[in-house]
DNA sequence: TTAAGAATGGAAATCATTATCAATAAGAGG
DNA sequence: CCTCTTATTGATAATGATTTCCATTCTTAA
């Protein structure tokens, strides 16, 4: 598992330079290890991975990287109430769009969700209308979860 | 400004004995400090207000009632990202019910916004619905927020 | 009034995240 | 390919919110 595919650029490579940012090893290694992962993971699971085939990596950098990435929008930073920061990335190969996640309060499970229903898209359009009316909040963003049970954890209340 | 007003019975004492909990001075004297705010305290602002005038109080027990009370949902705990929960009464006098936050990303003030209208409920239950039927997620809460500019802040962009 | 054990507070411990700083390495220019 | 500038790195210490410990105090049922 070579991290650095020798010159060979990375779709994010550009993005990177654009912003003043220098290729190195240690993010490749960080976002080799996002882009291969679908779970949403926290700065110590990205530190253990990398540094599984990667020892000289330090947690420092990782946090460093991480603030890089987010603030530069290539990943999502979340906060799921468990005390601790994870991370998904936003685009590439494997990035999500803007999403809204369901959680299972029972076995902790995230589920990611972007197929939005038409109801959900026409409730925040007239929300964010009604907002920006009602007390003049000019509405940029949202966050939306839904907490409750997934399908195996309904099941297996029936015991 | 007496904390205990002497056996007076309070409107959550009855629901705090039912749970098997001792009503004490300290518990009173964080409820009292809930009450009597509208704002998002952190443990350390209502430890501070508490100690001002009932400084055997310690911190400790701050964050102990807290996590009572929040457990007995008779306030709501809140994560708004800068590190340190924030906690807002639920019920009683100047309780609130359910209800949704805008958060200026400038100035960090945070709107409480309650007052949906139909439509939006009706589109948030339709929602709902609509997740257990493609997820099978049962849910059974949510959590709404909309990030933007408040007033204040969209006049001061111009300058 | 009294005894059982719930509640308290101060200090120490945790734990995620940051700050510090000397050593290292990316990459522009020659 | 070599060199210089300076961004980047990693080890360690520091920070700051929240918890844990534990001996002492207080609430409350009987």
């Amino acid at each position: 598992m070579p991290i650095r595919n020798g010159l060979r650029p990375m779709w994010w490579h550009g993005r990177f330079r654009g912003c003043g940012y220098r290729i190195t090893a240690p993010r490749e290694a960080i976002l080799d290890v996002l882009s291969k992962s679908d779970k949403h993971l926290s700065a110590e699971e990205i530190y253990i991975k990398v540094h599984t085939y990667y020892p000289a990596v330090g947690l420092t950098t990782i946090y460093r990287t991480l603030d890089i990435l987010s603030n530069m929008g290539l990943i999502f930073k979340f906060d799921f109430g468990d005390s601790r920061a994870r991370y998904e990335l936003s685009e590439g190969p494997k990035g999500k769009k803007h999403h809204h996640h369901l959680i299972c309060t029972n076995c902790n499970r995230i589920i990611d969700y972007a197929d939005f229903i038409d109801e959900e898209i026409k409730l925040l359009e007239q929300t964010e209308k009604e907002l920006l009316k009602r007390y003049n909040f000019k509405s940029t963003n949202h966050l939306i979860r839904f907490y409750g049970l997934c399908e195996k954890c309904q099941k297996n209340e029936l015991n």
